[in-house]
DNA sequence: AACGGTCATTGATCGATGTCAATTAGGGGC
DNA sequence: GCCCCTAATTGACATCGATCAATGACCGTT
């Protein structure tokens, strides 16, 4: 974790001007965010909040992903999300962290001492109207996955997160075909509530059938996306608005 | 749906003062808030929303129970969620239903018209603070059945959903042993990822065990409390600042 | 290049839970 | 009170996917 020079120090280097939490702000606005923001990073496998752990940060993803995990009694983590630039990751009004926040690609964070940020909230309704819309959007995120987790089978489930992750990126990079996965088997198994071994086994019975072709275990070319999105079934994938 | 004279019309009257929209606002922004709001009702079974089906409205739940459900390709209703007193019906920002809100319990909602309801939360900051709080709530309300979902056995799944009922009824009427059920066990099932018939004969067990009493299929007692946490295992009860 | 550790793959087996099916219970209308 | 319809229960059976286990691939270290 560092918050030394950064090439985002500099706003007008951020990736995520469109969609981040000032997006809304006009420049005076943005000039009063800049003054009280920092910029942290985090490498692959680091925790960036551990549950039950004080927290006086706000902050929001500028870059990376992270997965949100719980370690349950029998040891395991529980994988219950996955987060992406934009999405927000210690909320604001919790000073205690619930869940593990734990970086899966170099992360980078725009941050702000909580009660600064709380302060600011109140006096700029454009980042307040932000706030909440970024709220809404990963309740949504969330809702989705768990339509997803209702479906039963195991093949539409990974089929259905391949789908997904495709999005997810194309909404920010344009149309791609090859997509890294973020996660290992053992973390996916735990998003999708499977086994390691039945992600495994469905990720190379799909690059049998032609449908996907695995070009290192963390890198997946989608070669049909529409017999991907057949065998993901009937999970109405993020209905948005594009 | 009604929006003719209603007890609740008058807000001294309303049951979720404390954890209302409203409730950072002072006596003049409420004033404000009365001003535009409406009281609509619902009878049990009646859609509040309907994925695809353009809604005018931003809404909370002052009374009763709903789903959050969507009709799957295959024709059968997935629940991904159920809605409480304070919860938000239709989120700002989006004019189109996602997800179908369906009443489970007479509904009592407390309505404004969209335009008008982003307006205010522009002016009134301790709106616009509260109504991120709630989506943030959601986020981590929809985050915690995630974890639930996580667990692999049938006995936790529906161990978890009954002590979270409980802790959800108690939040609002203090200590209770019984529950009412404001879903079919078919509902359950499709909430908790499990057919029909493994929610039957699960409660079955626990009653047979003595952790609870089925008093008729809608309605049951808690007896034993600490078991039924026991069952459901290692699922950290939703962790809240109570 | 050999070693050790982690992760992924592949195979074989077993059991929990879904599915199918039949019965019973409850609730509303007349 | 009787009938009908829907929901819940209970039983029997089949199956998908978890679990156990062994092998193989990759990567960094020395």
């Amino acid at each position: 974790m560092t918050n030394d020079l950064h090439p985002f120090q500099d706003c007008s280097n951020c990736p995520i001007n469109e969609m981040a939490l000032c997006s809304k702000c006009d420049d005076d606005e943005r000039d009063q965010i800049k003054a009280i923001r920092t910029i942290q990073t985090f490498a692959p496998g680091q925790d960036i909040t551990v549950q039950g752990q004080s927290n006086g940060l706000v902050s929001t993803i500028v870059e990376g992903v992270a997965t949100v995990s719980r370690i349950m009694e029998d040891g395991q983590r529980q994988v219950a999300g996955l987060l992406f630039p934009e999405d927000i990751v210690t909320r604001p009004g919790e000073s205690v962290a619930s869940v593990d926040i734990v970086a899966k690609t170099p992360v980078t964070l725009c941050c702000f001492e909580r009660g600064q940020f709380e302060d600011m909230v109140e006096e700029i309704p454009h980042l307040a109207s932000r706030l909440s819309e970024i709220a809404f959007d990963e309740r949504d995120e969330a809702r989705e996955h768990l339509f997803l987790l209702g479906r039963t089978t195991s093949t539409e489930r990974l089929a259905s997160f391949l789908a997904y992750l495709l999005h997810r990126k194309n909404r920010r990079v344009g149309p791609t075909q090859v997509i890294r996965l973020p996660l290992s088997r053992d973390e996916i198994g735990s998003f999708l509530g499977l086994a390691l071994e039945t992600v495994s086994r469905h990720l190379n019975a799909f690059a049998r059938k032609g449908m996907i072709e695995i070009v290192d275990s963390r890198k997946i070319r989608i070669l049909d996306l529409t017999a991907l999105e057949n065998a993901a079934g009937s999970v109405p994938l993020r209905a948005e608005a594009s």
